[in-house]
RNA sequence: UCCUGGCUAGCUCAAUCGGCAGAGCGCGCGGCUGUUAACCGCUAGGUUCGAGGUUCAAGUCCUCGGCCAGGAGCCA
């Protein structure tokens, strides 16, 4: 009996007998001789049935095999450099296959490229396109070498609650859900409060699940729930902090570069940008950025770019700033020490310079912009007790936070990076919505 | 919330100045022993987003409405 392999092996077992299970992705059939492209979640592997190897009604049912159709197919395993698929350069004869279920001829997802609205409304059809099932394989590699990075670096995985009482950065809109007797709970937009709380039990830790925002937000870089992972190391300053995040991306890149080559070959993506990245990562000020994006925009001539790339000294930078700043370098660029007034609460003060906060975002190359915001956290009770009345916040909400401040507080950071982001940066492709399987936007939550 | 663009066959799109509603893909039928989103031939497939208006004539112009997209703001 013939062993049954992953797609993904399929090099290891030339020359010999193999069984696989799976779906049929395409069909060509050349009169005598029929080649199947079957997927079996590890890969695409190409089957070729030939008239005179088949009983004649057999052959007449492959010839004829929907899209889409469950099959078990064994056969001689062989080597040929024509055959397509990933990995590819092998293809399985068929000898003997078991149809589980003739797919209905009506399957909607054409090989060819359907527009926004039709492939959202049959997501649960479209992750089994080559291209999706690609881009979701980067994700799984980028989900499991973060853990794999951040485990061995002695960070500790504890999760964060996604029910949470209340806003904890006050501004960004929330999903609000009713919670029996106590009024409303809201849906995490982060774990970082509680992170900050196992910081002081674990030392280094991490939060890594999904996160939401009810922000109106309606561009290909945002979406209403994503997955974020934020670590929070103990003893550690903003400098310790970017050290951290290079090295992590760092990992994640080489981890993907190493395990996905097909599938980034798949996606087109241009792999020597890529192993370009690797630690350390340049830094630059915000004062910096912000004086280059000043020049930047007194030597642009046309009107309406000269508008969007307006900039003064204290505002946050927007996409346009974003992406200008991103051209500078071929590696993601670390942009730290913004203005304390735009950024959050908590954020520990520059010294000798309280406008500008100890805080750093890392923006991804190719105009791709920020994966990561980070910064180190105000470590001292009475100076961010003073921050949080300043801010108008609610003391009372703030006790247990505070309280960490008061029993051993040490220097701490963290940072948030996001999974979409990444992936989509990684896989050099358009859109957020694409880099996760089912993605929710402001006007989207089917299927 | 604002700005811009789009909506035509199951899908992706064309249709000149307002003048006969088209193609490719997919489905169906036929052909082919090396296809790579195969190719070749044939068939079927239309409430042009909705309502109203202008006109001899509207997919095309005007008004209102709906839906989608991506950009701003905000953010990872």
């Amino acid at each position: 009996m013939a062993e049954q392999i992953s797609v993904s092996h399929i090099s290891n077992y030339a020359g010999r007998e193999a069984t696989i299970k799976g779906w049929v992705y395409n069909r060509t059939d050349k009169g005598k001789l029929v080649f199947l492209l079957v997927r079996d979640g590890s890969g695409f592997l190409q089957c070729v049935a030939f008239k005179g190897d088949l009983p004649p009604d057999v052959f007449e049912k492959v010839m004829r095999l929907p899209q889409e159709s469950s099959v078990i197919i064994t056969g001689p395993v062989r080597e040929d450099k024509r055959a397509p698929g990933i990995p590819g350069g092998y293809e399985l004869g068929v000898r003997e296959i078991e149809i589980l279920q003739e797919a209905g001829l009506d399957y909607p997802m054409s090989l060819k490229d359907h527009g926004p609205d039709f492939a959202l409304d049959h997501r649960h059809l479209w992750i089994r396109k080559k291209s999706q099932w690609a881009i979701l394989k980067v994700r799984v590699k980028v989900m499991s070498a973060v853990r794999e990075y951040l485990d061995g670096q002695g960070f500790f995985n504890l999760d964060t609650p996604i029910l949470t009482p209340a806003a904890a950065e006050g501004t960004t809109t929330l999903f609000e859900t009713p919670y029996f007797d106590e009024g409303f709970a809201y849906l995490a937009q982060t774990g970082q409060l509680y992170n900050e709380a196992n910081i002081f039990s674990f030392g280094k830790v991490y939060c890594f699940g999904p996160t939401f925002r009810a922000e109106k937000s309606k561009t290909r870089r945002h979406l209403t729930e994503f997955w974020m992972l934020e670590p929070d190391p103990a003893f550690c300053d903003l400098e310790g902090l970017m050290e951290v995040e290079e090295g992590l991306i760092t990992h994640i890149v080489q981890s993907v570069l190493r395990d996905c080559e097909a599938e980034l070959k798949h996606l087109g993506r241009e792999v020597s940008k890529l192993k370009a990245v690797t630690a350390p990562f340049p830094r630059m000020t915000y004062d910096e950025a912000a004086k280059y994006l000043i020049e930047l925009g007194k030597g642009e001539t046309d009107p309406e770019r000269k508008e969007l790339l307006k900039f003064e000294w204290g505002m946050d930078f927007g996409a346009p700033h974003e992406v200008e700043l991103t051209k500078l370098n071929d590696k993601p660029l670390f942009i730290y020490g913004y203005p304390s007034a735009v950024k959050a609460f908590y954020m520990e003060p520059w010294p000798g310079r309280p406008e500008v906060c100890k805080s750093v975002d890392l923006l991804a190359p190719e105009g791709y912009g920020e994966i990561c915001g980070g910064s180190e956290r105000v470590s001292d009770h009475e100076a961010l007790l003073n921050r949080i009345r300043k801010e108008g916040l609610p003391e009372e909400s703030f006790k247990w936070y505070l309280d960490l401040r008061k029993y051993g507080s040490v220097p701490h950071s963290g940072f948030g990076m996001g999974v979409e982001r990444v992936v989509t940066w990684l896989c050099g492709i358009e859109h957020i919505r694409e880099a996760i399987p089912f993605p929710r936007t402001i006007k989207r939550v089917y299927p």
